[in-house]
DNA sequence: GTCCTCGGGTGAAACGTTCTACCTATAGCA
DNA sequence: TGCTATAGGTAGAACGTTTCACCCGAGGAC
């Protein structure tokens, strides 16, 4: 296993007496060659455990066979389940292509140095998944027009021709507030991400869905849950929630962990789920279904919906498609957590 | 944006008026070029928005600058909080230095193909830190004397020279049998990660601990909690445990999602934490605080850990160490959940 | 016998850097 | 004057592939 210098394809092409060119074609699974060749410079390559440099290779091809993923700059980014299952549905669709997946963190050096384009044009990678998503972002609009292959996750841009893939929010609201209506509930509040436009059209496709159903602006509150969507910021909410409106009967939050903290915060003052407070989320996350009570949510297949987005940035490189802008279907899942208005 | 050519060091040569290998040396920073024609390269540079060719530069220099992270062939992996955090801590410590991070899964294709020798083989990656921890990885061992870089991280192989780096399981151990034993406890049931040299260095420590203290074979009980180490699986082992011994009063889980499934098994069964039965976790994720009640754990500091990893690895690119064999220490956290033995 | 086709293979340019060895002009010094 | 040192810069080999254009020989068609 050690050695000084590493076989290549020219000790290969040596040993079996036949051309640079041939080794290449052969490794390429290339039909001009006899299978008489083939066969000897396979066993040749495999007593070497000849490996090709994957530099001279991307030179010479101009590919990298790698994908950049980013997310968002967030403490710990990577242990945020949100995120994780996204990451793993675009791995594992990726590794069935023998793409490999190149990390990126949207942070301040990555936007400053416009490292987003940087390891585009420097060829590290053919293409890039884009699951960080705020709405100040702003700069992603470079990517109008541009040559470059680039997919927003579950995120999108108003007025934007950007390449993206995500869920159906307005439909997730919409189900939501039926839900929920449905139960009687007319003092609601909502605990809002609103630094994605998907939070944004979230929240406002839920109130006008409950406007609709005759319910006023005092009756259909909604508080910020903070930057980073956690539970300490959904307890938080609900506290001011309750604070402006007490006859609140039911909280949606703007994913399962506001929701999950919006519990806690009702638990905490000795109100019971879901007799006196109804508590919504979305995602539904894992954990949702161990919550006590188990928490309603509109589900969204955040593992499905990362496989999605590669397998279309894949189909971008072969030139299946040129353009995509997709959502995906979403589901109510009711559990304990909801439950008829207090009346 | 979009044009036919990517910019080269040979337009900018051309543009400046010098050779290809000055402008080189301006971009690598070197002393020899005059103040003067490094400001007029590095306008151009800046015009045309030229970033090197990431292959070209790697096949010349023989490095990549990234490293490739290892983890275990699990069910949405990057979606598992304890991945999560070290790969947080990983990537935040890479970036530091500017190095790149790509993913790897330890599925059959990794290890039938040898993807773990021929990513360092073909160049692909400068290094590598591998999170997967299974007893059944034992092809790493291949390793052994190689001159590639390569870390073990919180995972170690007994009779190994192989560089690693982790937490010292056996002190986690001592500390959580002391606070039991200390508060009386003398039936404790222990849920095991068998699948890891750490999980079982932390049981049999564990007992031995117990043993010493004077607890027999019958008071100091293990389970199984199964290779995932998930809350279902120390819900079941809880349910076996009692089965077998109904007298327990302390439940020591490895992980701490594995004893929030046992205290959730606890809970269903209308027994009060912790005074019937008192619950212990390992790592101290976040949810452990939000627990109720908050799950007494040893704080494995994970992102830290992540962190030290790459930073050994950086160290070994370097030639600053050339072995690593470290533990970092643990600490006892104590939460409401485990409390004196019942009498 | 000549021309075509085609299977199987080769030669060499191209990809875009890095880096060593070398060059030149000028200054300093005895 | 001749010698050395040095600052500033250059030429070109090397890195290890891919791929296009081409070659050769054999078989078939006419």
């Amino acid at each position: 296993m050690a050695q000084g210098q590493r076989t290549t394809i020219k000790d290969i092409a040596k040993e079996c007496g036949v051309s640079l060119s041939t080794v290449s074609l052969v490794l390429n699974n290339n039909s001009r060659i006899s299978e008489k060749t083939r066969n000897r410079v396979l066993a040749s390559v495999k007593k070497h455990g000849y490996q090709p440099n994957i530099h001279a290779r991307g030179l010479a091809s101009q590919t990298s066979e790698v994908i950049s993923v980013v997310v968002p700059h967030l403490n710990h980014v990577f242990a945020d389940i949100y995120f994780g299952e996204i990451v793993s549905g675009i791995y594992d669709r990726a590794c069935d292509d023998n793409y490999k997946v190149l990390l990126d963190v949207a942070n301040s050096k990555f936007v400053e140095s416009q490292e987003y384009i940087n390891i585009l044009k420097s060829r590290r990678v053919d293409g890039m998944l884009f699951i960080a998503s705020s709405i100040e972002d702003d700069y992603l609009r470079a990517f109008e027009g541009s040559p470059y292959k680039f997919l927003l996750v579950n995120h999108f841009f108003p007025n934007s021709s950007l390449n993206f893939l995500g869920v159906d929010y307005r439909d997730s609201a919409r189900q939501a507030a039926d839900h929920l209506l449905g139960l009687g509930h007319r003092n609601i509040g909502v605990i809002a991400g609103t630094n994605t436009h998907t939070g944004l059209a979230f929240r406002d496709e839920f109130i006008a869905r409950c406007r609709a159903a005759g319910l006023d602006e005092k009756a259909v509150l909604w508080e910020d849950g903070g930057r980073d969507w956690s539970q300490e910021g959904g307890f938080e909410a609900t506290r001011k929630l309750f604070a402006t409106n007490p006859a609140i009967t039911a909280i949606m939050a703007g994913n399962d962990r506001m929701g999950i903290g919006a519990m806690r915060y009702i638990h905490t003052h000795n109100l019971k789920i879901p007799e006196d407070v109804s508590v919504m989320g979305v995602d539904d996350i894992p954990q949702a279904k161990f919550t006590t009570p188990g928490l309603t949510t509109i589900r969204h297949e955040l593992y499905q919906m990362g496989r999605a987005a590669c397998e279309r940035l894949l189909a971008l490189f072969r030139g299946d498609i040129s353009t995509c802008h997709e959502v995906l279907p979403v589901k109510l899942i009711v559990r304990e957590s909801t439950g008829p208005a207090k009346t």
